[in-house]
DNA sequence: AGGCGACCTGTGGTCAGACCACACCGCCGG
DNA sequence: CCGGCGGTGTGGTCTGACCACAGGTCGCCT
Protein backbone atom coordinates (compact mmCIF):
# COMPACT_ATOMS: atom_id res chain seq x y z
CA UNK A 1 0.00 0.00 0.00
CA UNK A 2 1.33 3.25 -1.02
CA UNK A 3 2.01 5.86 1.65
CA UNK A 4 -0.32 8.51 1.15
CA UNK A 5 -2.88 5.98 1.33
CA UNK A 6 -2.21 4.93 4.62
CA UNK A 7 -1.78 8.35 5.53
CA UNK A 8 -5.73 8.31 3.82
CA UNK A 9 -6.96 5.46 5.84
CA UNK A 10 -5.69 7.11 9.03
CA UNK A 11 -7.28 9.91 8.61
CA UNK A 12 -10.26 8.53 7.54
CA UNK A 13 -10.28 6.30 10.85
CA UNK A 14 -9.60 9.13 12.68
CA UNK A 15 -12.80 10.61 11.01
CA UNK A 16 -15.09 8.02 11.93
CA UNK A 17 -13.68 7.39 15.08
CA UNK A 18 -14.36 11.37 15.80
CA UNK A 19 -11.17 12.70 16.57
CA UNK A 20 -12.34 15.81 14.95
CA UNK A 21 -15.63 17.18 14.53
CA UNK A 22 -17.14 19.34 11.55
CA UNK A 23 -15.23 22.73 11.51
CA UNK A 24 -12.63 21.80 13.31
CA UNK A 25 -8.61 21.72 12.25
CA UNK A 26 -7.00 18.68 11.39
CA UNK A 27 -3.23 18.58 12.93
CA UNK A 28 -0.64 20.69 10.81
CA UNK A 29 1.06 19.13 7.39
CA UNK A 30 4.47 19.05 9.11
CA UNK A 31 2.90 17.40 12.62
CA UNK A 32 0.81 14.86 11.04
CA UNK A 33 3.64 13.82 8.83
CA UNK A 34 5.80 13.51 11.86
CA UNK A 35 2.87 11.49 13.72
CA UNK A 36 2.64 9.20 11.12
CA UNK A 37 6.12 8.82 10.37
CA UNK A 38 6.01 9.76 6.64
CA UNK A 39 6.95 12.99 4.58
CA UNK A 40 5.37 15.82 4.07
CA UNK A 41 4.78 15.57 0.58
CA UNK A 42 2.89 12.00 1.05
CA UNK A 43 0.10 14.22 3.66
CA UNK A 44 -0.01 16.77 1.06
CA UNK A 45 -1.41 14.10 -1.35
CA UNK A 46 -3.74 12.71 1.03
CA UNK A 47 -5.17 15.86 1.91
CA UNK A 48 -5.22 16.88 -1.73
CA UNK A 49 -7.88 13.61 -1.97
CA UNK A 50 -9.30 14.60 0.87
CA UNK A 51 -9.79 18.29 -0.23
CA UNK A 52 -10.77 16.86 -4.01
CA UNK A 53 -13.58 14.50 -1.95
CA UNK A 54 -15.28 17.87 -0.15
CA UNK A 55 -13.95 16.76 2.97
CA UNK A 56 -11.35 19.45 4.30
CA UNK A 57 -10.27 22.98 3.33
CA UNK A 58 -7.04 24.20 4.04
CA UNK A 59 -6.27 27.84 3.72
CA UNK A 60 -3.12 29.50 4.35
CA UNK A 61 -1.70 31.84 6.78
CA UNK A 62 -2.40 31.57 10.81
CA UNK A 63 -5.04 32.28 12.54
CA UNK A 64 -8.61 29.89 13.70
CA UNK A 65 -8.93 29.70 9.69
CA UNK A 66 -6.02 28.37 8.61
CA UNK A 67 -4.89 24.91 7.82
CA UNK A 68 -6.78 21.71 6.73
CA UNK A 69 -10.73 22.54 8.17
CA UNK A 70 -13.08 19.80 8.28
CA UNK A 71 -16.09 20.79 6.05
CA UNK A 72 -19.00 18.97 5.11
CA UNK A 73 -19.37 19.27 1.17
CA UNK A 74 -20.57 16.16 -0.37
CA UNK A 75 -21.67 17.79 -3.38
CA UNK A 76 -18.28 19.01 -4.31
CA UNK A 77 -16.64 15.57 -4.62
CA UNK A 78 -19.54 14.07 -6.79
CA UNK A 79 -19.82 16.95 -8.79
CA UNK A 80 -16.18 17.03 -9.35
CA UNK A 81 -16.23 13.24 -10.10
CA UNK A 82 -19.29 13.60 -12.75
CA UNK A 83 -17.63 16.73 -14.27
CA UNK A 84 -14.16 15.10 -14.93
CA UNK A 85 -16.18 11.71 -16.91
CA UNK A 86 -18.38 13.61 -18.72
CA UNK A 87 -15.28 15.75 -19.73
CA UNK A 88 -13.50 12.16 -20.57
CA UNK A 89 -16.52 11.38 -22.65
CA UNK A 90 -16.96 7.90 -20.40
CA UNK A 91 -20.67 9.34 -19.06
CA UNK A 92 -23.49 10.16 -21.80
CA UNK A 93 -25.51 13.08 -21.92
CA UNK A 94 -28.34 10.83 -21.90
CA UNK A 95 -27.51 8.76 -18.87
CA UNK A 96 -27.40 12.40 -16.77
CA UNK A 97 -30.71 13.52 -17.99
CA UNK A 98 -32.29 10.26 -17.09
CA UNK A 99 -30.72 10.12 -13.88
CA UNK A 100 -31.80 13.55 -12.88
CA UNK A 101 -35.83 12.55 -13.77
CA UNK A 102 -35.26 9.78 -12.03
CA UNK A 103 -33.94 11.69 -8.89
CA UNK A 104 -36.36 14.93 -9.10
CA UNK A 105 -39.17 12.82 -9.61
CA UNK A 106 -38.56 11.22 -6.67
CA UNK A 107 -37.42 14.20 -4.49
CA UNK A 108 -41.10 16.00 -5.63
CA UNK A 109 -42.73 13.23 -4.47
CA UNK A 110 -40.91 13.24 -1.04
CA UNK A 111 -41.18 16.98 -0.66
CA UNK A 112 -44.82 16.83 -0.83
CA UNK A 113 -45.05 13.85 1.47
CA UNK A 114 -42.98 15.62 3.91
CA UNK A 115 -44.71 19.35 3.15
CA UNK A 116 -48.34 17.47 4.30
CA UNK A 117 -46.95 15.95 6.68
CA UNK A 118 -45.35 19.34 8.26
CA UNK A 119 -48.54 21.00 7.44
CA UNK A 120 -50.70 17.60 9.45
CA UNK A 121 -52.99 18.90 12.65
CA UNK A 122 -50.17 18.42 14.94
CA UNK A 123 -47.98 20.43 13.21
CA UNK A 124 -45.21 18.17 13.60
CA UNK A 125 -42.50 17.82 11.36
CA UNK A 126 -40.45 14.74 11.05
CA UNK A 127 -36.39 14.77 12.75
CA UNK A 128 -34.87 14.54 10.01
CA UNK A 129 -31.57 17.22 10.28
CA UNK A 130 -32.96 20.08 9.21
CA UNK A 131 -28.72 21.67 8.71
CA UNK A 132 -27.21 24.21 10.62
CA UNK A 133 -28.58 27.47 8.83
CA UNK A 134 -31.34 29.00 9.85
CA UNK A 135 -33.56 28.92 6.63
CA UNK A 136 -33.34 24.83 6.08
CA UNK A 137 -36.00 23.91 7.33
CA UNK A 138 -39.26 23.16 4.88
CA UNK A 139 -40.86 26.56 5.03
CA UNK A 140 -37.22 28.28 4.36
CA UNK A 141 -36.26 26.17 1.50
CA UNK A 142 -39.80 26.99 0.04
CA UNK A 143 -39.46 30.60 0.81
CA UNK A 144 -36.04 30.21 -0.88
CA UNK A 145 -37.63 28.70 -4.01
CA UNK A 146 -40.70 30.94 -4.00
CA UNK A 147 -37.53 34.35 -4.46
CA UNK A 148 -35.65 32.44 -6.80
CA UNK A 149 -38.86 32.24 -9.28
CA UNK A 150 -39.69 35.54 -8.58
CA UNK A 151 -36.14 36.88 -9.69
CA UNK A 152 -36.80 34.62 -12.84
CA UNK A 153 -39.76 36.44 -13.44
CA UNK A 154 -37.78 39.42 -14.61
CA UNK A 155 -38.31 39.30 -18.10
CA UNK A 156 -34.54 41.43 -18.90
CA UNK A 157 -32.70 38.48 -16.77
CA UNK A 158 -29.89 37.19 -19.13
CA UNK A 159 -30.32 33.72 -20.39
CA UNK A 160 -27.21 33.06 -18.73
CA UNK A 161 -28.48 34.08 -15.21
CA UNK A 162 -31.91 32.30 -15.47
CA UNK A 163 -30.42 29.40 -16.24
CA UNK A 164 -27.77 29.94 -13.26
CA UNK A 165 -31.31 30.31 -10.88
CA UNK A 166 -33.11 27.46 -12.39
CA UNK A 167 -30.47 24.81 -11.99
CA UNK A 168 -30.56 26.69 -8.24
CA UNK A 169 -34.30 26.14 -8.42
CA UNK A 170 -34.33 22.33 -8.55
CA UNK A 171 -31.16 22.07 -6.26
CA UNK A 172 -33.70 23.35 -3.61
CA UNK A 173 -36.78 21.38 -5.03
CA UNK A 174 -34.12 18.68 -4.20
CA UNK A 175 -33.14 19.87 -0.76
CA UNK A 176 -37.17 19.67 0.19
CA UNK A 177 -36.59 15.88 0.07
CA UNK A 178 -34.25 16.23 3.31
CA UNK A 179 -32.47 12.88 1.54
CA UNK A 180 -28.61 14.75 2.12
CA UNK A 181 -27.17 12.12 -0.02
CA UNK A 182 -29.68 12.81 -2.83
CA UNK A 183 -29.04 16.54 -2.88
CA UNK A 184 -25.37 16.03 -2.68
CA UNK A 185 -25.77 13.62 -6.28
CA UNK A 186 -27.78 16.11 -8.17
CA UNK A 187 -26.04 19.24 -6.69
CA UNK A 188 -23.15 17.20 -8.48
CA UNK A 189 -24.76 16.59 -11.12
CA UNK A 190 -25.63 20.24 -11.71
CA UNK A 191 -22.18 21.24 -13.19
CA UNK A 192 -22.83 18.82 -15.96
CA UNK A 193 -26.39 19.52 -16.72
CA UNK A 194 -25.59 23.47 -16.86
CA UNK A 195 -23.27 22.91 -19.22
CA UNK A 196 -25.45 21.23 -22.24
CA UNK A 197 -28.36 23.14 -21.32
CA UNK A 198 -26.45 26.06 -22.16
CA UNK A 199 -25.86 24.21 -25.57
CA UNK A 200 -29.55 23.06 -26.44
CA UNK A 201 -30.25 27.04 -25.39
CA UNK A 202 -28.93 28.08 -28.20
CA UNK A 203 -30.51 25.28 -30.34
CA UNK A 204 -33.87 26.91 -29.27
CA UNK A 205 -37.02 28.78 -31.77
CA UNK A 206 -37.16 31.68 -29.32
CA UNK A 207 -35.51 32.02 -26.06
CA UNK A 208 -38.19 34.22 -24.75
CA UNK A 209 -41.08 31.76 -25.51
CA UNK A 210 -39.50 28.62 -23.67
CA UNK A 211 -38.56 31.24 -20.77
CA UNK A 212 -42.10 32.09 -20.32
CA UNK A 213 -43.21 28.34 -20.66
CA UNK A 214 -40.27 27.13 -17.87
CA UNK A 215 -41.46 30.13 -15.80
CA UNK A 216 -44.88 28.43 -15.68
CA UNK A 217 -43.76 25.00 -15.05
CA UNK A 218 -41.37 25.79 -12.24
CA UNK A 219 -44.52 27.72 -10.60
CA UNK A 220 -46.76 24.65 -11.02
CA UNK A 221 -43.97 22.16 -9.65
CA UNK A 222 -43.74 24.58 -6.18
CA UNK A 223 -47.49 24.84 -6.28
CA UNK A 224 -47.48 20.96 -5.92
CA UNK A 225 -45.46 20.63 -4.12
CA UNK A 226 -46.38 23.75 -1.66
CA UNK A 227 -49.85 22.30 -1.56
CA UNK A 228 -48.61 19.00 -0.31
CA UNK A 229 -49.10 16.56 -3.62
CA UNK A 230 -46.16 14.93 -4.34
CA UNK A 231 -47.72 12.88 -7.22
CA UNK A 232 -48.66 15.85 -9.24
CA UNK A 233 -45.47 18.06 -8.65
CA UNK A 234 -43.71 14.42 -9.65
CA UNK A 235 -45.28 14.44 -12.73
CA UNK A 236 -44.88 18.33 -13.76
CA UNK A 237 -41.39 18.14 -12.70
CA UNK A 238 -40.93 15.31 -15.19
CA UNK A 239 -42.53 16.81 -18.17
CA UNK A 240 -40.63 19.83 -17.43
CA UNK A 241 -37.01 18.32 -17.97
CA UNK A 242 -38.34 15.64 -20.74
CA UNK A 243 -39.87 18.83 -22.28
CA UNK A 244 -36.98 20.66 -22.67
CA UNK A 245 -34.77 18.51 -23.55
CA UNK A 246 -37.24 17.29 -26.57
CA UNK A 247 -37.68 20.84 -27.40
CA UNK A 248 -33.75 21.56 -27.66
CA UNK A 249 -33.74 18.08 -29.80
CA UNK A 250 -31.59 15.79 -27.75
CA UNK B 1 -5.21 29.79 -8.43
CA UNK B 2 -2.90 27.15 -6.74
CA UNK B 3 -0.37 25.22 -9.71
CA UNK B 4 -1.37 21.86 -8.69
CA UNK B 5 -5.29 23.19 -10.06
CA UNK B 6 -4.02 25.19 -13.16
CA UNK B 7 -2.37 21.21 -13.95
CA UNK B 8 -5.49 19.79 -13.12
CA UNK B 9 -8.07 22.29 -15.12
CA UNK B 10 -4.99 21.82 -18.14
CA UNK B 11 -5.46 18.08 -17.89
CA UNK B 12 -9.04 18.47 -17.66
CA UNK B 13 -9.10 20.80 -20.95
CA UNK B 14 -6.79 18.18 -22.56
CA UNK B 15 -8.98 15.22 -21.37
CA UNK B 16 -12.49 17.08 -22.75
CA UNK B 17 -10.38 17.94 -26.52
CA UNK B 18 -9.97 14.41 -26.45
CA UNK B 19 -5.75 14.56 -26.30
CA UNK B 20 -6.03 11.56 -24.39
CA UNK B 21 -8.48 8.37 -25.70
CA UNK B 22 -9.21 5.85 -22.97
CA UNK B 23 -6.29 3.38 -22.11
CA UNK B 24 -4.15 5.69 -23.30
CA UNK B 25 -1.03 6.86 -21.51
CA UNK B 26 -0.58 10.62 -19.75
CA UNK B 27 2.93 11.59 -20.21
CA UNK B 28 5.30 11.11 -18.00
CA UNK B 29 5.25 13.00 -14.77
CA UNK B 30 9.00 14.66 -15.39
CA UNK B 31 7.59 15.44 -18.56
CA UNK B 32 4.69 16.77 -17.25
CA UNK B 33 6.20 19.07 -15.50
CA UNK B 34 8.21 19.81 -17.90
CA UNK B 35 5.42 21.11 -20.16
CA UNK B 36 3.56 22.71 -17.67
CA UNK B 37 6.49 24.76 -15.92
CA UNK B 38 5.55 23.37 -12.75
CA UNK B 39 7.00 20.89 -10.53
CA UNK B 40 7.18 17.62 -10.06
CA UNK B 41 5.26 17.45 -6.46
CA UNK B 42 2.73 19.64 -8.44
CA UNK B 43 1.85 17.61 -10.74
CA UNK B 44 1.62 15.27 -8.63
CA UNK B 45 -0.84 16.17 -6.71
CA UNK B 46 -3.30 16.51 -9.45
CA UNK B 47 -2.87 12.76 -10.73
CA UNK B 48 -3.36 12.15 -7.25
CA UNK B 49 -6.78 13.87 -7.66
CA UNK B 50 -7.61 12.42 -10.95
CA UNK B 51 -6.50 8.78 -9.66
CA UNK B 52 -9.38 9.35 -6.70
CA UNK B 53 -11.65 10.12 -8.92
CA UNK B 54 -11.80 7.11 -11.01
CA UNK B 55 -9.97 9.09 -14.21
CA UNK B 56 -6.45 7.38 -14.23
CA UNK B 57 -4.69 4.60 -13.02
CA UNK B 58 -0.93 4.98 -11.85
CA UNK B 59 1.18 1.83 -12.00
CA UNK B 60 5.07 1.74 -11.63
CA UNK B 61 7.61 0.04 -13.62
CA UNK B 62 7.95 0.26 -17.56
CA UNK B 63 6.05 -0.86 -20.62
CA UNK B 64 2.10 -0.43 -22.09
CA UNK B 65 1.00 -0.32 -18.45
CA UNK B 66 3.47 2.05 -16.34
CA UNK B 67 2.88 5.35 -15.84
CA UNK B 68 -0.82 6.92 -15.53
CA UNK B 69 -3.25 5.55 -17.61
CA UNK B 70 -7.03 6.68 -18.56
CA UNK B 71 -9.59 4.74 -17.36
CA UNK B 72 -13.08 4.69 -16.70
CA UNK B 73 -14.54 4.13 -13.41
CA UNK B 74 -17.19 6.73 -12.65
CA UNK B 75 -18.06 4.28 -9.67
CA UNK B 76 -14.60 4.94 -7.69
CA UNK B 77 -14.81 8.72 -7.13
CA UNK B 78 -18.35 8.56 -5.94
CA UNK B 79 -17.47 5.83 -3.74
CA UNK B 80 -14.98 7.10 -2.57
CA UNK B 81 -16.93 10.42 -1.73
CA UNK B 82 -19.62 8.75 -0.69
CA UNK B 83 -17.29 6.65 2.08
CA UNK B 84 -15.68 9.38 3.35
CA UNK B 85 -19.15 11.42 3.91
CA UNK B 86 -20.08 8.27 5.86
CA UNK B 87 -16.92 7.96 7.57
CA UNK B 88 -17.31 11.62 9.15
CA UNK B 89 -20.97 10.85 9.84
CA UNK B 90 -22.12 13.67 7.70
CA UNK B 91 -24.32 11.26 5.66
CA UNK B 92 -26.72 9.26 7.31
CA UNK B 93 -27.21 5.77 7.06
CA UNK B 94 -30.77 6.60 6.64
CA UNK B 95 -30.44 8.74 3.36
CA UNK B 96 -28.09 6.50 2.10
CA UNK B 97 -31.12 3.35 2.29
CA UNK B 98 -33.66 5.53 1.09
CA UNK B 99 -31.29 6.15 -1.90
CA UNK B 100 -30.21 2.68 -2.36
CA UNK B 101 -34.40 2.54 -2.88
CA UNK B 102 -34.84 4.75 -5.27
CA UNK B 103 -32.45 3.82 -7.08
CA UNK B 104 -32.62 0.19 -7.39
CA UNK B 105 -36.66 0.23 -7.78
CA UNK B 106 -36.11 2.57 -10.87
CA UNK B 107 -33.43 0.38 -12.10
CA UNK B 108 -36.04 -2.76 -11.57
CA UNK B 109 -38.42 -0.98 -13.41
CA UNK B 110 -35.95 0.20 -15.94
CA UNK B 111 -34.86 -3.52 -16.62
CA UNK B 112 -37.52 -5.15 -16.89
CA UNK B 113 -38.12 -2.51 -19.16
CA UNK B 114 -35.20 -2.80 -21.42
CA UNK B 115 -35.62 -6.85 -21.28
CA UNK B 116 -38.95 -6.79 -22.12
CA UNK B 117 -37.84 -4.63 -25.65
CA UNK B 118 -34.54 -6.82 -26.15
CA UNK B 119 -36.96 -10.47 -26.20
CA UNK B 120 -39.40 -8.55 -28.59
CA UNK B 121 -40.60 -10.22 -31.87
CA UNK B 122 -38.51 -7.99 -34.15
CA UNK B 123 -35.34 -8.79 -31.66
CA UNK B 124 -33.57 -5.56 -31.36
CA UNK B 125 -32.46 -4.22 -28.47
CA UNK B 126 -31.94 -0.62 -27.84
CA UNK B 127 -28.54 0.71 -28.79
CA UNK B 128 -27.02 2.14 -25.28
CA UNK B 129 -23.63 1.32 -24.92
CA UNK B 130 -22.94 -2.14 -24.08
CA UNK B 131 -19.55 -1.57 -22.47
CA UNK B 132 -16.54 -3.20 -23.94
CA UNK B 133 -17.05 -6.61 -22.20
CA UNK B 134 -18.14 -9.94 -23.78
CA UNK B 135 -20.92 -10.39 -21.54
CA UNK B 136 -21.75 -7.06 -20.71
CA UNK B 137 -25.78 -7.38 -23.12
CA UNK B 138 -28.65 -7.67 -21.15
CA UNK B 139 -28.41 -11.68 -21.85
CA UNK B 140 -24.87 -11.58 -20.17
CA UNK B 141 -25.57 -9.37 -17.02
CA UNK B 142 -28.37 -11.64 -16.35
CA UNK B 143 -26.35 -14.81 -17.02
CA UNK B 144 -24.28 -13.30 -14.59
CA UNK B 145 -26.68 -12.67 -11.89
CA UNK B 146 -27.77 -16.58 -12.08
CA UNK B 147 -24.69 -17.39 -11.60
CA UNK B 148 -24.31 -14.83 -8.57
CA UNK B 149 -27.33 -16.55 -7.20
CA UNK B 150 -26.44 -19.95 -7.32
CA UNK B 151 -23.09 -19.52 -5.66
CA UNK B 152 -25.02 -18.30 -3.27
CA UNK B 153 -27.08 -20.89 -2.50
CA UNK B 154 -24.41 -22.74 -1.34
CA UNK B 155 -25.23 -23.47 2.66
CA UNK B 156 -21.78 -24.01 3.12
CA UNK B 157 -21.18 -20.42 2.32
CA UNK B 158 -19.69 -18.03 4.93
CA UNK B 159 -21.87 -14.44 5.59
CA UNK B 160 -19.27 -12.48 4.67
CA UNK B 161 -18.84 -13.93 1.11
CA UNK B 162 -22.87 -13.84 0.91
CA UNK B 163 -23.19 -10.51 1.58
CA UNK B 164 -20.05 -9.67 -0.69
CA UNK B 165 -22.07 -11.59 -3.47
CA UNK B 166 -25.28 -9.95 -2.21
CA UNK B 167 -23.99 -6.81 -2.97
CA UNK B 168 -22.39 -7.64 -6.14
CA UNK B 169 -26.11 -8.82 -7.19
CA UNK B 170 -27.57 -5.50 -6.59
CA UNK B 171 -25.02 -3.84 -8.63
CA UNK B 172 -25.38 -6.20 -11.59
CA UNK B 173 -29.16 -5.49 -11.57
CA UNK B 174 -28.68 -1.52 -11.19
CA UNK B 175 -26.17 -2.46 -14.47
CA UNK B 176 -29.13 -3.61 -16.35
CA UNK B 177 -30.99 -0.80 -16.20
CA UNK B 178 -28.01 0.33 -19.04
CA UNK B 179 -27.76 3.85 -17.01
CA UNK B 180 -23.92 4.43 -16.25
CA UNK B 181 -24.20 6.91 -14.23
CA UNK B 182 -27.11 5.30 -11.96
CA UNK B 183 -24.86 2.02 -11.96
CA UNK B 184 -21.97 4.22 -11.16
CA UNK B 185 -23.56 5.93 -8.16
CA UNK B 186 -25.05 2.59 -6.77
CA UNK B 187 -21.28 1.05 -7.20
CA UNK B 188 -19.63 3.77 -5.18
CA UNK B 189 -23.06 3.28 -2.67
CA UNK B 190 -22.04 -0.06 -1.99
CA UNK B 191 -18.96 0.41 -0.06
CA UNK B 192 -21.11 2.25 2.57
CA UNK B 193 -24.10 0.15 2.30
CA UNK B 194 -21.82 -3.11 3.12
CA UNK B 195 -20.40 -1.45 6.42
CA UNK B 196 -23.62 -1.31 7.79
CA UNK B 197 -25.33 -4.05 6.56
CA UNK B 198 -22.44 -6.31 8.47
CA UNK B 199 -23.24 -4.12 11.38
CA UNK B 200 -26.61 -5.06 10.67
CA UNK B 201 -26.34 -8.87 10.52
CA UNK B 202 -25.04 -9.64 13.64
CA UNK B 203 -28.05 -8.35 15.50
CA UNK B 204 -30.34 -11.02 13.12
CA UNK B 205 -31.61 -13.62 15.49
CA UNK B 206 -30.80 -16.08 12.89
CA UNK B 207 -28.84 -15.42 9.70
CA UNK B 208 -29.34 -18.88 8.57
CA UNK B 209 -33.84 -18.25 8.19
CA UNK B 210 -33.13 -14.35 7.15
CA UNK B 211 -30.12 -15.95 4.63
CA UNK B 212 -33.01 -18.36 3.25
CA UNK B 213 -34.93 -15.41 3.01
CA UNK B 214 -32.62 -13.33 0.97
CA UNK B 215 -32.15 -16.19 -1.41
CA UNK B 216 -35.75 -16.61 -2.48
CA UNK B 217 -36.33 -12.45 -2.67
CA UNK B 218 -33.30 -12.80 -4.91
CA UNK B 219 -34.55 -15.33 -7.36
CA UNK B 220 -37.77 -13.67 -6.87
CA UNK B 221 -36.41 -10.02 -8.47
CA UNK B 222 -34.16 -11.94 -10.76
CA UNK B 223 -37.32 -13.54 -12.05
CA UNK B 224 -39.48 -10.65 -12.52
CA UNK B 225 -36.63 -8.79 -14.56
CA UNK B 226 -36.09 -11.36 -16.77
CA UNK B 227 -39.73 -11.82 -17.26
CA UNK B 228 -39.78 -8.16 -18.51
CA UNK B 229 -42.07 -7.21 -15.48
CA UNK B 230 -40.48 -4.48 -14.20
CA UNK B 231 -43.01 -3.23 -11.76
CA UNK B 232 -42.95 -6.32 -10.12
CA UNK B 233 -39.46 -6.15 -9.84
CA UNK B 234 -39.79 -3.07 -8.13
CA UNK B 235 -41.85 -3.69 -5.71
CA UNK B 236 -39.85 -7.08 -4.78
CA UNK B 237 -36.81 -4.99 -4.59
CA UNK B 238 -38.30 -2.59 -2.44
CA UNK B 239 -39.32 -5.34 -0.29
CA UNK B 240 -36.19 -6.86 0.12
CA UNK B 241 -34.16 -3.58 0.91
CA UNK B 242 -37.02 -2.48 3.44
CA UNK B 243 -37.68 -5.82 5.07
CA UNK B 244 -34.10 -6.33 5.65
CA UNK B 245 -33.70 -3.17 7.47
CA UNK B 246 -36.46 -3.91 9.25
CA UNK B 247 -35.55 -6.78 10.38
CA UNK B 248 -32.03 -5.45 11.22
CA UNK B 249 -34.19 -2.77 13.30
CA UNK B 250 -32.66 0.05 11.75
C1' DA C 1 -2.67 55.14 29.07
C1' DG C 2 -3.92 54.14 24.58
C1' DG C 3 -3.43 53.41 19.74
C1' DC C 4 -0.90 51.57 16.02
C1' DG C 5 2.75 49.91 13.48
C1' DA C 6 6.61 46.46 12.81
C1' DC C 7 8.05 42.05 13.79
C1' DC C 8 7.43 37.17 15.02
C1' DT C 9 5.45 32.79 14.30
C1' DG C 10 2.98 29.19 12.32
C1' DT C 11 0.60 27.82 8.35
C1' DG C 12 0.14 25.94 3.52
C1' DG C 13 2.37 26.36 -1.39
C1' DT C 14 6.11 25.34 -4.16
C1' DC C 15 10.36 23.88 -5.69
C1' DA C 16 14.88 21.25 -6.61
C1' DG C 17 17.31 17.25 -6.25
C1' DA C 18 18.08 12.87 -4.95
C1' DC C 19 17.43 7.93 -4.22
C1' DC C 20 14.63 3.72 -4.37
C1' DA C 21 11.68 -0.13 -6.23
C1' DC C 22 9.82 -1.84 -10.00
C1' DA C 23 9.00 -3.93 -14.57
C1' DC C 24 9.87 -4.22 -19.27
C1' DC C 25 13.22 -4.81 -23.10
C1' DG C 26 17.09 -5.82 -25.39
C1' DC C 27 21.73 -7.31 -25.28
C1' DC C 28 24.84 -11.03 -24.79
C1' DG C 29 26.51 -15.33 -23.58
C1' DG C 30 25.70 -20.21 -23.36
C1' DC D 1 17.77 -20.78 -30.18
C1' DC D 2 17.09 -19.72 -25.49
C1' DG D 3 17.70 -17.74 -21.00
C1' DG D 4 19.71 -14.71 -17.66
C1' DC D 5 21.03 -10.07 -16.61
C1' DG D 6 21.78 -5.31 -16.79
C1' DG D 7 19.99 -0.90 -18.88
C1' DT D 8 16.35 2.36 -18.75
C1' DG D 9 12.26 4.73 -17.86
C1' DT D 10 8.56 4.86 -14.74
C1' DG D 11 6.18 6.16 -10.33
C1' DG D 12 7.06 6.40 -5.01
C1' DT D 13 9.23 8.68 -1.44
C1' DC D 14 12.08 11.58 1.12
C1' DT D 15 14.89 15.72 2.51
C1' DG D 16 15.55 20.39 2.91
C1' DA D 17 14.72 24.64 1.69
C1' DC D 18 12.38 29.02 0.54
C1' DC D 19 8.21 31.75 -0.26
C1' DA D 20 3.63 34.04 0.68
C1' DC D 21 0.35 34.76 3.77
C1' DA D 22 -2.24 36.14 7.95
C1' DG D 23 -2.92 36.44 12.69
C1' DG D 24 -0.91 37.54 17.09
C1' DT D 25 2.20 40.14 19.95
C1' DC D 26 5.24 43.34 21.53
C1' DG D 27 7.01 47.80 21.90
C1' DC D 28 7.28 52.31 20.32
C1' DC D 29 5.25 56.70 19.77
C1' DT D 30 1.70 59.91 20.71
Amino acid sequence: MRTHERVLARIEADLAAGRWALGERLPAERSLADELGVSRPSVREAIRVLEAMGIVRTAVGSGPDAGATVIDRPAAGLGAAVRLHVASGTLAVRDVVETRVLLETWAARAAGARVARASAPDGADDDRAEGDGADDGVAGVLGQARALLDRMDDPALPADAFRELDATFHVLLVRLSGNALVEAIMTGLRGAVESYVARGSAALPSWERTAARLRAEHRAVLDAVAAGDGERAATAVRAHIEGFYAETGL
